[in-house]
DNA sequence: TTGAAAGCGGTACCAT
DNA sequence: ATGGTACCGCTTTCAA
């Protein structure tokens, strides 16, 4: 059978289509008796009103797209993207957004792909970068759409927009950022190690604006301690990467005054590689060198000794990420970047347990 | 600047609305000049006709819903759902279906959420079994919306109607189920196993259907080999199930004939937990003891010896499930089920390259 | 307090 | 081959 309209709800209580929609919208003006037959009428005859048709009244669409490249560097941070996603949909279901879901393929123009969400009514985008096409952010902010991202932006794109363009952060047209905050993960990270009195720290640093945030928190943190220090070395954030780094770090020639006694890793698998080099190099961990990684991968849970490492606030970041879009629709200025703390997970690979 | 109507369109090429929505729909009634007239005005104005207007005037909103639970069981899933995503949003936007992304709720009733879709146009749904919360299933099946499911449905959920109640496999109000085809799956691992002249197989359960029909596969490859013979054990899927069921099978009273040479296991976690309760007893693998996983979850590739394991052909599954769904929308009937077959991947863990 | 009616942006039938 | 126009389902003046 078809769907009941807002008609058979009019005729069913024996009254207009405009008292049944201020009844609909909660307009004071109705007498509760009234209010009444024509609650009973809704419910007798099981009537949704059509999402369609109140925008099409003039209603907000209350629909934002969530705009991500599945299965390609995204897939990499598959766990990631999937908790983070969780947070995105408690967020919006509490606030009454409907989620349209943009797996973004690479061929195809960001500018079609977000004129094909205007034609739809979205009203903001989430987005998960990096995301093919890479024109998709210039083509929101070109088109005006209101957008909040997760995490760092792709190494190309012209993330945000000069100051002298865009003054306001956070107001539509711009576009906020969440972020884990990487520079107290740095921090926190060397602050962990020292206290273990480790002393020698080497930074394994990594591809991406966090490697960098991170790298100034754990100098910071060394620099609070006298005779602490440490030095930096760069991957591409991979795992063989990771090996290599520390194994020629290993096998530096004698004349260098140290080896480390503790790593701070771009991520879980330089860290991982990382050890690896230290099993061959004959190098114990956590006795000899402590390890710290980053992400909570659940590969660094399974290869013993089990990785210390930091856990990112996945639905919280999904979260953060609706509530400042939400926001920004409804008017609020934003912040340009919100910044969430990354948990540390103590484990087995820096020889400690948490104790407080 | 607000978005250009086809009123503006009509004025501007200097027809009626009437004329610029033929055009706009392909009428082949359509003078090929007052068509150029009416794409030039088209183009001038970057007119878009509104997805939500066309759809209240008749048109179908070309949307299904993507439904799965992040964060949950799929978690564990993680790299496979997102990939399988991918296969979905190619096959949308080929199809021109627009996706909405429902992240269940395990407190929100699953018609309400249904309820909720279908207020907002949408046709169907592509759901990922485990989803929360189990009544979403039922409730599509009552209101009668288009489902297609994509791998194993979840334990407690009436999954397939009884046939009595619903004898036409495929058609709305059904649904038809994606599945990896785990019975030739089973057999191919098996196969492989004997082929290397390993006799003595041991099966490593898990829960799930698909187990089951691995099972068969195994046996019937098996049963194909004379000498051969596979024996069956079950475990929760969890890396520590499989440990255990290994070690015990290891530890077994003398009594017993024989011990295995090769494991096919319910998925790479127990296949991982088999390989460290076989390198705790001594056995080495592949040496002493092969070792196929399946899913080929990335751990497998990274822990020594890497895992020979079975690829998810997961883009096309999630092309296949939006395919489904299309041709369900457009009343052709479909099969129950649609198998796809899992490929292979030759590692380490069963001493043997793919020579052909 | 309630109802009649004019849109919102399209589509499609019926004339011309 | 086009144009006039009555809807689609709902919101919102404006009157009563």
């Amino acid at each position: 059978m078809k769907r009941a309209t807002i008609k058979d709800v009019a005729r069913l209580a024996g009254v207009s289509t405009a008292t049944v929609s201020y009844v609909l919208n909660n307009s004071a003006l109705i007498t509760p008796a009234t209010r009444e037959r024509v609650l009973q009428a809704v419910h007798q005859l099981g009537y949704r009103p059509s999402t369609w048709a109140r925008v099409l009244a003039g209603k907000a669409a209350r629909t934002m797209a969530v705009v991500a490249s599945p299965g390609n560097e995204l897939g990499q941070a598959a766990h990631l993207w999937s908790a983070i996603l969780g947070g995105v949909g408690r967020a919006a279901w509490e606030s009454s957004y409907a989620l349209v879901l943009v797996p973004a393929q690479p061929r195809i123009p960001g500018r079609e792909t977000l004129l094909a969400l205007k034609d739809r009514g979205v009203e903001g985008a989430i987005f998960f970068p990096p995301a093919e096409p890479e024109d998709f952010l210039p083509a929101a902010w070109q088109e005006g759409l209101p957008v909040v991202s997760v995490g760092e932006p792709a190494g190309g794109v012209p993330w945000q927009r000069s100051p002298e363009t865009s003054p306001e952060p956070g107001a539509a047209g711009r576009g906020v950022v969440i972020r884990v905050d990487h520079r107290a993960s740095g921090y926190q990270a060397a602050s962990h190690l020292l206290s273990l009195n480790r002393r020698r720290l080497v930074f394994l640093a990594g591809p991406g604006p966090g490697s960098e945030q991170r790298w100034e928190g754990v100098q910071e943190a060394v620099s609070r301690v006298p005779g602490a220090v440490v030095s930096r070395i760069s991957g591409d954030g991979s795992e063989e990467s990771g090996f290599q780094v520390m194994d020629r770090l290993l096998h530096r020639r004698r004349s260098d005054r140290w080896s480390p006694d503790a790593v701070v890793a771009y991520n879980d698998a330089m860290a991982l590689g990382a050890m690896r080099a230290l099993a061959v190099g004959g190098q114990r961990v956590p006795e000899a060198v402590a390890v710290v990684g980053f992400g909570d991968d659940p590969l660094g849970a399974y290869v013993p000794p089990a990785l210390t490492t930091f856990r990112l606030p996945v639905f919280e970041i999904g979260q953060k990420a609706v509530q400042c879009l939400v926001r920004m629709l409804s008017g609020e200025p934003q912040p340009a970047e919100v910044l969430l703390p990354a948990r540390l997970v103590i484990r087995e690979s820096c020889g400690s347990a948490l104790w407080i």
